[in-house]
DNA sequence: TTCATCATTCGATCGTAATCGAACCATGAA
DNA sequence: TTCATGGTTCGATTACGATCGAATGATGAA
């Protein structure tokens, strides 16, 4: 136990309410100020300060000074993706009814998974890339077809612009309502963006859902064949 | 956050050191007594059963009694899949080395998760089971094909075995040190039993290594041609 | 410079969770 | 019955972490 990896630690700082309301306030992958994460928490801001500190030391936040600004993320995709098997494990315990994932419908249709698109049209997005082919590899290590680059050109992302990116491309997330895979990595966050940019979806103010449009959703599926 | 799930209660079970130490000794999937957790943990029975009796509570662990013994393990796989997922994250943040994964050479090559088989040749069963289309299916959703059965039946595993199982039958886990996806669910439970009784593996005492025969391997390869 | 705002640090308080000794309960063996 | 063992409950102690008022640092605007 002397030196292995420290598991308790880690969640340890996810066990506390303070901090765990704050960290699922950043779940949709915006980088917030320390004011506001002490407001989404119902805390002062020195307690906030105290608590953005230790989560800043287990290098479970970022932070990035703008002036007198402080702007708090998550520090990774990894930390979003336990925070998801956490409320799904805590769905499951309180929830207690048959169905799994969250209870309000539009959070299962579709939602922000730190900077990515999770639910069912997460799903469905990968699930259709990879039948055409746009994806391939096994697991979680997937990689964008020739193929897949001229679809996804189509849509406005090109592979120039995750060039200069230190994030693996494609990684594969597991779907908390789904139980299933989506598209994480920065192919996935950079298809959310142009979801977005082009008015198919938008993200309700305070929550994580995302609300496609009908006729955004349309041109998803048409997009996806 | 009136009713919502409640994550930090589910982390802050996890978060100390005592409850963790416990958890971490029941990855391997056995069912250990309360003086073992005691043990295994540094702590008095007293202690011990003041922890238990609160994991047993998040619903984290599941207790059998036989006799004046009292077994615990982990309530389900996704309890596992927690796990693996902090551990990842508190390995990434403690180690800061390049490299993913477990130092010791024999844990990032074949160890136990939960019930199943992990590290370099989990993700290499899964690989070569994906391949010769013994699977199909994407994401976590995956099922054996008729030509797996055929393949699982030459190494002992049978429909019939899993028919009264109410868990899946098979689930993808992903792989703390590869960053890849191993086979999950009763059939790589049944899976890895094979492998124990053939003798072409075993467990080492006190830790999640599984140590393979060089005839064990070779058999295993061969398996998966 | 002065002022307002955003954030952190300090200090003191408070509550609660972890711990263990001791007692108690249940089971199985003699 | 008695005894030994595995486990839980009770009670008291202890220590640490969360919290906030007040003070101190920054930054930007007037």
């Amino acid at each position: 136990m002397k030196d292995g990896p420290d598991i308790s630690r880690i969640a340890a700082l996810i066990g506390d309410p303070a901090r765990s309301n704050m960290l699922l306030a950043l779940m949709d992958g915006r980088a917030l100020t320390a004011s506001e994460l002490a407001d989404a928490a119902g805390i002062t801001k020195q307690t906030a300060s105290f608590h953005l500190a230790r989560l800043l030391d287990g290098a479970l936040l970022a932070r990035e000074i703008q002036g007198r600004h402080h702007y708090f993320r998550l520090d990774n995709a990894d930390v979003g993706h336990a925070i998801e098997v956490l409320l799904g494990i805590a769905e499951s315990r309180t929830g207690n009814r048959a169905r799994t994932g969250p209870k309000e419908p539009a959070l299962r249709k579709a939602r922000i998974c730190y900077d990515h698109l999770a639910g069912e049209l997460g799903v469905l997005v990968y699930d259709r890339m990879c039948a055409q082919r746009w994806l391939t590899g096994a697991g979680n290590e997937t990689f964008v077809t020739p193929k897949g680059w001229v679809a996804l050109k189509r849509i406005g992302v090109t592979k120039s612009d995750l060039s200069n990116s230190r994030r693996p491309q494609c990684k594969t997330c597991l779907d908390w309502s789904m139980r299933r895979h989506h598209l994480a990595g920065v192919v996935g966050q950079k298809l959310l963006e142009q979801f977005f940019e082009r008015g198919w979806a938008k993200q309700l103010p305070q929550t994580r859902i995302i609300e496609f449009s009908k006729k955004g959703e349309a041109s998803l599926r048409k997009w996806l064949n």
